[in-house]
DNA sequence: CGGCCTTCTCTAACGCTGTTAGGGATGCTA
DNA sequence: TAGCATCCCTAACAGCGTTAGAGAAGGCCG
C-alpha cells in the first residue's frame, strides 16, 4: 500500500515523540515508513515544510482531544481557559515548544485565532489591542513550553551530575541557596512525577490580572464616552 | 601569535552578527581565526560548550555596556528595570534567544541573580516565592526575545510574498482582519526601522500590574500578623 | 490493444556538518 | 639535553539534508 503524505506526517510525529526532535531525521522516518529516504521529498517539499505539517497536525490533534469549550464563564476566565489549551497543545508533544514555536501563524490556526479573537471583542477590547494581546501571552507561551521541555530534555541526556555542583556553587550566595532550598526539592520531585511546573499557572495569573486592571480602563473609559 | 580561547568566543560571536547562528560553522569560525577547524577542539570541548560561553559573554558583555542600575526608584520599577535589562542583554545579538535560551543558568551569571534576588526580597517578597517570579519572568522574556528574533530572520531569508498570501485568507475572518489591519502597518513599519516592538513591554506591564497585586497582599498578610 | 501520463519509489551521489585520530612543531622548565 | 605542555596540522568518519535521474505499477484514451 502505497504511503499517504498523511502516514508520512503521522508517522513523523510518533517518531519525536520516541526520539525527539533531534532524533527525527529523514533517513530514520523513511525507514519506518518503509521507504528510502529522498522518496519523502515526493510526499513533502523539505524538511521545513514537514516540520510545518507536523506543528499543525499536532495542535490540531491535541486540541480534538480536548472538551468542549466551556460557554458559561465570565470573560476572563474564558481568555483564561483559551490560553491554557494553547499551552497544552504545545507541551502535550515532546520537543512540542521547538516544533510549533517561531511558525507564522499557518492558515489552519485562522479559524481558532479568530474564534478566540472574538471572546477579547465580546468582552470590551478593541480588536487590534486584542491580537496583539493575544501575541503577547502567546510570546510568554512559548517561552514557558520552552524552557520546561529543554529542561526536561537536558535531565533525559545527563543524570544530574552537573546540576550537584551548580548546586554547590550556590552556596555562596546566601539569598538564592535560600530560595533554591524552599523551592528545589518540590519542584524537581514535581518534574519527574510528570506535573506540570506551576510557573505556566503563575503567569498566567500574573497576565490576567493585569488584563483585568487595563479592562476597567476600558469600561470606565467606555462608561464616560456614553455619559 | 597564539590564539586564545576568548579569540574563539569573540570571533565567534562577532560572526554570529554576521550570518547567523545557522551560518555559525565551526570551519567558517576557524577559518575567520586563521586556523583549522579541528584545532577548535583544543580550545572548546565541543560545539555546545561554545554556544554556552557565547551565551554568558553576550550576557556579560550587553550589561557591561549599560548605564549603572538606577538605586532611587521604587521596588517595582526597579524590578521592571531588571527585567528590561534582561530582555535587552539578549535582543542585542542576532539570533540571542536561541543562543541564550535553554542553557540552565550558568556559574557566572549567578552573582546577577543574587543581587536581583535581593531587589524582590527587599520588596517584601519570600526568597522562594521571588525565584519562582524570576523564572516566570524570564519564560516571557525568553519568548518575546525568540518571536522577535525569528521573525527577523523570517524576514532575511524571504521577501513577504507568503506573507502576502496569508494576508488574503485572512480575509474571510472579519474580527481577526480587522485587527491585523489596524495593527499591520505601523508594526512592520517599526520593525523594518530597527525599533523595538511593543510586545515586550505590554507584556511587562501586565505581569508588573500582577505583581503589585500579589505584593498588595503580602503586606496585608505581613500587617495582620504584625497587629 | 498499445501508448501515455500520473503516481510512487528507487539507487547513487553531492556538499555540508560536527567530530575523532594521530602526528607534528614550538618553547619553557628541570 | 630531555621532557612536557601548548598549539596547530592533515586525513578521515559518520551522519545530515538534499538533488539527479531512472524505473515500476496502474488508470485512461486513442
Amino acid at each position: 500500500m502505497a504511503v499517504t503524505r498523511d502516514d508520512v506526517i503521522q508517522t513523523a510525529i510518533q517518531l519525536l515523540q520516541e526520539v525527539g526532535l533531534d532524533g527525527l531525521t529523514l533517513r530514520r522516518l523513511a525507514t519506518e515508513l518503509g521507504i528510502s529516504a529522498p522518496t519523502l521529498y515526493w510526499h513533502v517539499k523539505d524538511k521545513r515544510e514537514l516540520l510545518d505539517l507536523m506543528s499543525e497536525a499536532m495542535v490540531r490533534m491535541a486540541r480534538e482531544k480536548m472538551p468542549p469549550f466551556p460557554q458559561d464563564l465570565p470573560w476572563d476566565e474564558k481568555i483564561a481557559e483559551g490560553m491554557r489549551r494553547q499551552y497544552e497543545a504545545i507541551i502535550t508533544w515532546r520537543d512540542g515548544a521547538r516544533v510549533v514555536a517561531g511558525n507564522r501563524p499557518t492558515e489552519a490556526s485562522l479559524p481558532q485565532i479568530e474564534q478566540f479573537l472574538k471572546l477579547w471583542v465580546e468582552a470590551g477590547f478593541p480588536p487590534s489591542e486584542a491580537l496583539a494581546y493575544i501575541l503577547t501571552f502567546g510570546d510568554f507561551i512559548t517561552g514557558c513550553t520552552l524552557e520546561y521541555q529543554a529542561e526536561i530534555e537536558r535531565q533525559r541526556n545527563q543524570p544530574a551530575e552537573q546540576n550537584a555542583e551548580l548546586w554547590k556553587r550556590m552556596e555562596a550566595f546566601p539569598t538564592l541557596h535560600a530560595a533554591s532550598a524552599a523551592r528545589g526539592a518540590g519542584h524537581q520531585a514535581a518534574i519527574k512525577a510528570g506535573r506540570r511546573p506551576s510557573s505556566f499557572e503563575r503567569g498566567l495569573r500574573l497576565l490576567m490580572s493585569g488584563l483585568r486592571l487595563r479592562h476597567d480602563e476600558l469600561m470606565a473609559e467606555k462608561q464616560k464616552a456614553a455619559s
